[in-house]
DNA sequence: CTTCTATTTGCAAACGATTTGCAATTGCAT
DNA sequence: ATGCAATTGCAAATCGTTTGCAAATAGAAG
């Protein structure tokens, strides 16, 4: 047998290093994200975290999501039509594909397509910074 | 000469066809998207809109917007980090390269990548229903 | 293990983009 | 011209997110 490894990023660390405390809010919300298999919202994390301390706010939800953003921790996805969602930034590089009917969220990687994108923005003039493709769709009916 | 013949959708006959009424703040929203070269955001469409009507509502123009992307004439593009832009729906499908320092929009098509988005969509048991392809960037330095 | 202070918190209020309820206005079929 | 449903402007409501502030606390120093 042969388990993919998934790697649990060591976000303490990564806050000591970013000289940050590491409050008991934050303890829990790390603990949270860490064993997080989805790609949960704040407002999904706040419900996760009252579970576990009822006294923490949605305020330091969104505040330890902007935290973490900034020291490239997670990141952020703004989906269409709903609030942005979160995922560890563990692993390369990835895009996703949305299902329009559960909201579940699979990732795909493409080096072709990543490929025609710096091509693309080459032949335009610019050089990339970021990019952002999502593909929304629906479970093809079994055939 | 061979100028690009750039199509001007013609509005009042899809409104009129939608079974809706021409109204004077109507009339100036579709001549302002007429001839916008660019891809204004609704306080944009409601500024050039009051410099021709200045009766004209903010709320009406965002009722008018989420009409025309109803019957299909305009798309809305939720770029990152600011409010929903709109564009004519004219011309054929194509994706957005977002100038992260001018805000400019440039519009380009990959055949290729659309392609390789079915084949990736197919292959994990999944139709596309739409997708979107943002490539934020900044003009490469003149060499 | 106390003391100290800067950091972090919870709360409520503010925020920006967008939508909505409502009474007044207006297209347009008659 | 008339009548009424569709549309408007306005203000207030909404949603996701951020912020000011006073109270709480992490964790360095003793």
């Amino acid at each position: 047998m042969n388990q993919t490894v998934i790697p649990k990023p060591d976000y303490e660390a990564a806050l000591r290093e970013a000289g940050v405390r590491i409050t008991r809010p934050r303890r829990v919300i790390l603990g949270i994200l860490s064993d997080a298999g989805d790609h949960p919202d704040a407002m999904e994390i706040f419900r996760r975290a009252v579970a576990i301390d009822n006294s923490i706010s949605l305020s330091t939800v969104y505040r330890t999501m902007k935290l973490l953003e900034g020291i490239g921790a997670i990141h952020r996805h703004a989906f269409e039509g709903g609030p942005s969602r979160f995922e560890p930034a563990v692993g390369d590089h990835h895009d996703h594909l949305i299902d329009i009917e559960t909201g579940d969220v699979i990732e795909f990687q493409s080096d072709r397509i990543e490929e025609l994108q710096q091509e693309i923005a080459r032949e335009l003039g610019y050089e990339i910074v970021h990019h952002r493709l999502e593909l929304y769709g629906r479970k093809r009916r079994r055939r």
